[in-house]
DNA sequence: ATCCTCTATGGAAGGGCTTTCAGAAGGTAG
DNA sequence: CTACCTTCTGAAAGCCCTTCCATAGAGGAT
């Protein structure tokens, strides 16, 4: 029924063998051979069959990534940049979204099964043990993306670095009573912020004030989310004691939040309350927050080419880009007048 | 290197039949057999090769979706709809950005790669006649999610009623002289949506008003984007002329853009011009859109198992689910006083 | 005890490709 | 004219599985 390249073969009275080179661009074969396959293959209709190619080459061109929540715009963003690479060199992409640990391991195995993929990238998932330790057994090539182990390659954001700089602005602004808005803390991004929120305070002389730190209860998107935002807002608006002048939120997103919890209260961002956060999501631009930037989309196209490197050459050592977050100075802080203030209730 | 069901054999003195059957669930082993092969697949940790399964089964388990812009929110969600009922029927999703006519014919072509693929669905772009033709002919499965042919089944949105809703609410709310901000005509939504536009209009006595009528010039993401709205809300204002009290816009994405021009006039909603839009993205929320919502994770849903339906009766007639999208009452068009409104400039 | 039926099993064939290997054909040098 | 390369080509082997077919053996019926 479907064209294979016997039936070229036959018609264009050569063998497989040679049909095969054709396709492959094989050096051997003389110009007239070729075409005159080439002519025929045309006429017949002819495409390969992806299955039998890669039975035989033992190699899919195809890639996996996991990723945590489907629709959390930094992973979209990432995912763009990988899609893009990938797609323009052939290669396809298959994605599984996790939303629990089970369906992590489950499409981990799957993306063990033999042959079925030529590497798997893990976005901001910590990686099961006796995961890593069966891909670093049979070498299937693994990336992570925002998350990190010793024994596979990653892209990385510089989470302490971020924060710092985050912090500092708004220090260098004037603030010293700057409070946190975090993350769920079972995901490491929202620990290393935590962390490094504190150091730089205290770097500078400020001890930071637990009560107007708060770290999420929410387990949905580990916290990163807008209810959380929001939510964790208020909640810190309950408590009541001297406000914060300024806040650092552990992303966009929840930023989005905290901006509709304040206006609710009739607090003004920037005057009353000052806000960086985190991540540089399309939408923080609609909203004008000051944001650390990740170069999200360029993350996914290192984290493509972090994969094809190791592909090539599964023995090499084990290799970890970092990504320093940039400031992205919009009116949310109350330092840029000409950036348009968008905010939110 | 790998093991195969023929080590398995070996190791459990069984035929390499019996193995496969047992993987498979064939009832005609015994229960011996099958744990002894069993045991021993466990033993050597057999994975099998899901190349050569799909090879000899001339089934991959695997289909692709082809989507115009990935950053799309309305994409993004009717995909995490797909993905996830196709993970918990074992099956892959292969996912593919066409950011351009020659990149959708690439992945078409991709797509029909014999074997690669069981099946494929196209999001909101047209299909190219030879594809189509091509597609019929091979009988390769297709479904089109926000876009149709009459030979294969589709998923849609009802454009038109959900329009008319959109205006007569705005009409019942006393408007009557209502705008509307449309996105690129090139696409068949926006096209659709100008129709009903007009009609909805007309049948209550109220005659279009071209000059507060604009489709976008914008072509990037076929003018659903932000910067489309905002742009053509400015233009609309700049024109001069008497204002909508109301405006009709074609996506919630644009609808944010025109909420900042409108700030930027000092023009408050639902105040000075009421809003409704289309599609109730996440983001609607937080902007206190009404909007027309767009069942989104369930037309994913719907297009897998209308996939898979496709697969098992090729020859079945084509079919087309409609969904009709409900008003989501919200504060932007001034109906809803409990809703929080946020509002972006 | 004999024949038949039925079930479980082993193994070959087949799926479509890549790759290796041996050999044909053509060219060069002695 | 022979010997030896060099290129190109055909075909077989191999990738790993599913499925079909033939058969062995158990059990039932006579």
């Amino acid at each position: 029924m479907a064209v294979t390249i016997y039936d070229i073969a036959r018609e264009a009275k050569v063998g497989i063998g040679t049909v095969s080179r054709v396709f492959n661009n094989s050096p051997k074969v003389t110009v007239e051979t070729r075409d005159k396959v080439i002519s025929v293959a045309r006429r017949l209709n002819y495409q390969p069959h992806a299955f039998a190619q890669a039975l035989a080459r033992k190699r899919s061109n195809t890639l996996s990534a996991i990723i945590p929540f489907f629709t959390n715009y930094f992973f979209i963003e990432v995912l763009q940049g990988v899609q893009e690479s990938l797609g323009a060199l052939g290669y396809d992409l298959i994605i599984h979204g996790a939303n629990s640990r089970e369906q992590l391991e489950e499409y981990l195995f799957r993306s063990m099964k033999k042959g079925r993929v030529d590497g798997t990238l893990i976005f901001s998932l910590p990686l099961p043990d006796r995961f890593a330790q069966e891909f670093a057994e049979k070498k299937l090539p693994l990336v992570l993306v925002d998350s990190s182990h010793p024994k596979f390659d990653s892209i990385r954001v510089d989470n302490h670095e971020g924060t710092r700089a985050a912090v500092h602005h708004l220090i260098s602004l004037g603030h010293r009573r700057i409070g946190f808005i975090n993350a769920n803390l079972r995901s490491i991004p929202a620990q290393e912020r935590l962390r490094a929120f504190r150091e730089a305070l205290t770097e500078r002389g400020i001890t930071p004030d637990e009560r107007i730190i708060s770290s999420s209860r929410f387990t949905e998107n580990d916290g990163f989310s807008r209810e959380s935002g929001y939510k964790d807002m208020h909640e810190l608006l309950q408590k009541g004691g001297e406000l914060p002048s300024a806040l650092f939120v552990s992303s966009d997103i929840q930023a989005v939040g905290v901006l509709a919890a304040l206006r609710e209260r009739n607090l003004r961002v920037p005057e009353d309350v000052a806000i960086v956060s985190f991540d540089n999501i399309e939408l923080s631009k609609y909203f004008g927050l000051t944001t650390m930037s990740q170069p999200m989309h360029k993350m996914g196209e290192i984290a493509v080419q972090t994969m094809l490197n190791r592909i090539e050459h599964p023995d090499a050592d084990v290799t970890s880009v970092n990504f320093t977050p940039t400031l992205v100075v919009r009116s949310s802080c109350g330092a840029n007048r000409e950036y348009i203030l968008l905010d939110s209730n």
